[in-house]
Order: structure tokens, then C-alpha cells, then sequence
DNA sequence: TCTGGACGATACGGAACCGTCCCGACCAAA
DNA sequence: TTTGGTCGGGACGGTTCCGTATCGTCCAGA
């Protein structure tokens, strides 16, 4: 019976409000605004602030999955840094995410969404990625893929988000270079 | 004329509060009440609570330095991560910085202090052991410097901090043998 | 002994915000 | 045409907090 067409202007404010103040100063007066709706709205909806702003991050999370699949590694691994990089340079997300990953340290219900919604999901769909790299004899099987995973997002992550400096054309390629040599990939021919 | 003893106590308040609730919801009340202090201590030394709190952190930063020199890029790299890993597990520390990296995005001034007083000095001193590397002929002259120093700190960071998993001991070691792979270094002695 | 400044405590005005409640307008289904 | 539920708007009490002001106390230096 809620209008779907005032639920979707909701989230969109508070993922807006979010993304400019920061987690801690969301609030409830500052979406209504912006949406364009009464605070009643927002209290028909969810009965507090927390509850609405997890159900935004479970909406903004979803779907932007798809797991690379060209045939080599170096090709998916490439794949998988430009999505990353676009996920970190959209201008709504790049700010929600490092808010998140300070607040899930003193959230744990928060923690515990952000890690099915987006970690878990991200990290699954890598292991498949390298997995069938081990398939192709790209990789060693007994590569450690719990390490080789964090050598995957985390340079990205720390260059756009962390030091905020922007990265070059060339740098996804100089990355994928260096990581494919870190962990020791075979080419498809050789042995 | 104030008393040192009692800035001091202002400034391990500031920085408790700050792990324990985080820059938006740090109030001058629960840190005056926290130093056992009143709240014209805190207003006779900062005119306002961002003042008080760019204070605070230009204080912690400092002085954590040392520039590894071990003789061997290998060792200097595992002191090196060593260092990093005691800061991101420091419970007060480790706290703090997800909250700042969230703030700086918001707040240019905030951005300033961090970057002169963390990001600046921690890539400079990283800066001069990969130089010492590359004279012994352990690292190409051409390396990327820029784009290693990523792959230094931010697998650590995003393991510990963002993913907030921990690291089992002989994580550092084998990150560092992956580094050092990836950055193709040479053995001192060979050519 | 006097005195100025820092000290803890606390009251204050003003602002922001939460969550509740109530209003009249609107609309779709009965 | 009636009715039930959602809509935007906004008042309300209660809380938290900022930054200022005002106490009486304490102490070091003149």
C-alpha cells in the first residue's frame, strides 16, 4: 500500500545525505527534505534511523555482481580492477564506503550487513575467478588465495580511497603486472 | 600557564573518545567529563572542537618514524611491516584511523593535518629504504616506486582494518615474499 | 601577604535532532 | 459516495550538544 515511487526517492536521499554528511550525521529531518516527503514517510516505513539506513545499503549493494570470465587470468584479473575502480570512483559510493568501514567497527549489526551485502558476495565471486585460473594452469594449486585476495582490491582501494590520490591510464595495467607476478601465474601454454 | 599535565590528560581523552565513538559524535562534554577536567580547560587551550581534535591528532602521529636499515631489502621490508601491523593493531590507533580516512574525505582541513603529519613522512621514509635497495642493486632503478609503495601498506591495511580480519603469524612473511616477487628484486649478490 | 590566572563545576541560550502525534488533502477500492 | 490508508507538513516534548559566562577555590610569584 506504500507508494514504491516515495520509497525509492527515500533511499536515494539517504544514500545522497549519506554520502555527503557521513553516517553519524544522517539525519531523518535532512532526508525528508530532500526527498521531498514528510517524516511520516520515513516512520511508516522503518521505525528508526539504523533499520533505514541498512535497508539503503542492502538496496545500493545488490547486483553489481557478474564474475569475469574470458579465459586468462591476466584478462579477468583486469576485468575485476576496472569494475573495482569504477565502483571507487562513483561518486555516491567512493564516499558511503569508507564512512561504512569506520562505522562497522562500532556497528555490529551494521558490520554484519555490509559483509553479506557486499563482502562476502565480492569475495566469492574472486575465488571463482582464481579457481578456474587453477583449472587453466594458470596457477599453482596450493596458491594461497586468501592472500593473493587481498593483493587484488586492496592497492586500489588504498590508492583512491585512502590516500585519495587518482591513478594514472596506465596504472589498472602496471597493477595487474606486478600481481600476476606476485603470485607466480603460469601463461595457458607453458607448463 | 596551563598546566601541562592537564593538556596532556585533554588530549589522551580526546583521542579515547574519539576511538570509542568516532569524529562526528565526539562531544566536548564526554571528553572534559573523561580528563576529569572542566570544560573551560578544553576552551582556554582550542577556540572550537575541530581545533581541539586537529590538536589531538597531530600529537598521536608523531614520532612514530624509523627508517628500517637492515642491509637487506627483505628484512627492511618485514620491519617495515612489522611496524605497520603493531599500528593497525594498536587498540586505540586502529580505531581512529578507518574514522579519519572516512573524514578527510569530508573535511579539507582535517585532510591537510593528516596527510602532513601520517601519509607525507610514512611514504617519505618508505621512499629511502627502496632507494637503499636500489643502490645495493637489490631493486631496478626504473621501479615504480610509486606504484610498490602501494602494495606495502595497503594489503595490511585492508586485511586488518577494512576487512577487520586478523592476520595469522605467518602472514607478514608470506606478504613480504610476495612483494618481493612482484617487484622482481634481485638478490644483493647476484647480478 | 597580596594578587592574578588557571582550575572544576555548573547554569545558560540557542540549535539540532529523534520519534510521536495530529492535521487536512488526496485517492482507490468498495 | 463512503471509507481507509497514504501523503506532505509541522507542532511537540525530550535530549544532546556547542560555546559562553559566572561561580568560589587554589596556588605560585611578587
Amino acid at each position: 500500500m506504500l507508494q514504491p515511487a516515495i520509497t525509492r526517492a527515500i533511499t536515494e536521499a539517504v544514500l545522497d545525505e549519506w554520502a555527503a554528511h557521513g553516517y553519524a550525521r544522517l539525519s531523518m529531518e535532512a532526508v525528508a527534505k530532500r526527498a521531498g516527503v514528510g517524516k511520516s514517510a520515513l516512520y511508516r516505513r522503518w521505525p528508526s534511523k539504523q533499520e533505514m539506513a541498512i535497508a539503503a545499503i542492502s538496496e545500493f549493494s545488490v547486483a553489481r555482481a557478474v564474475v569475469p570470465d574470458t579465459g586468462a587470468l591476466r584478462t579477468d584479473l583486469r576485468e575485476t580492477l576496472d569494475a573495482l575502480m569504477e565502483w571507487l570512483t562513483h561518486p555516491r559510493f567512493s564516499r558511503i564506503l569508507p564512512d561504512l568501514v569506520a562505522e562497522t567497527a562500532r556497528n555490529p549489526e551494521l558490520a554484519g550487513v555490509v559483509a553479506a551485502m557486499i563482502g562476502t558476495p565480492r569475495r566469492e565471486r574472486a575465488t571463482v575467478m582464481f579457481r578456474r585460473a587453477i583449472e587453466r594452469g594458470e596457477l599453482r594449486e596450493d596458491t594461497d588465495l586468501e592472500l593473493v585476495q587481498d593483493l587484488l582490491a586492496a592497492p586500489v582501494y588504498w590508492r583512491l580511497t585512502v590516500r585519495a590520490a587518482e591513478a594514472e591510464p596506465g596504472y589498472l595495467d602496471a597493477l595487474a603486472d606486478l600481481l600476476l607476478r606476485a603470485i607466480g601465474a603460469q601463461d595457458g601454454e607453458q607448463k
